[in-house]
DNA sequence: AATGTATATCGTAAATATACGATAAATATT
DNA sequence: AATATTTATCGTATATTTACGATATACATT
């Protein structure tokens, strides 16, 4: 009854799917995207354009936070918030060797 | 509460959430995995090298056919299930999309 | 026909995620 | 100093996910 198997898997595989688990609603997605595209960092900002409350918003940015995608600096009573180029270079390469790989082998095998 | 907000996120940013879900744990990354790289298709197969109860496994069968990932035939008493080559390059494009989008706008602005 | 095998689904327990309002803390403005 | 603004966190309700065993169904084997 929902014991954790989590320390069952391999390290790759846990990592890659807490990755995928931290941009896996659409909410994150839409601040990465708000982050990257949209000359907002400001909490206050990236609330506004969001159709949640303010602690929702705050509550996603933690899970952000908490997998590295993004950095939390305060600048006053602001927070201003950013995206971590480094961790999201690396797991977007992460994540395109998963798919290559993914794609090379399966061109060899195939079954049904 | 936990009201669903879903509808109120762009289309785009619910399809690649939806993935991302698919792919957001261990087991089913590492089912992935074994679809690609092992000569295994059958479902009792791939229950024999997950770390999880048959029932559990085939529920995340289930999950990954609902994303399109995999598809499943019925052979006989046996299951076999391959990727769905089709949706699998689909959402790699759609993923690679979102991170080479980010990087770019990334490049131009930098605020933190 | 009886028994065994494979697998999906049901029921259920526990854990985790999602969402909100209220509040606290820290700074800014009047 | 009093008030307003910003934001993280707490408490809480509800929804969803994860996991299992039991069971049902369908085919295979004896």
């Amino acid at each position: 009854m929902a014991i954790n198997k989590r320390d069952k898997f391999e390290k790759q595989e846990i990592e890659l799917a807490d990755f995928a688990k931290a941009i896996g609603h659409p909410a994150r997605i839409a601040i990465l995207k708000v982050l990257a595209q949209k000359d907002i960092c400001i909490c206050r900002e990236i609330v506004k354009v969001m159709p949640l409350a303010q602690s929702t918003v705050s509550q996603h940015l933690k899970e952000l936070r908490k997998a590295g995608l993004i950095t939390g600096t305060i600048d006053g009573v602001k927070s201003c918030y950013c995206i971590n180029r480094t961790t999201f270079n690396k797991f977007s390469e992460k994540f395109n060797q998963f798919f290559n790989k993914t794609k090379t082998v399966l061109y060899k095998i195939n079954c049904c």
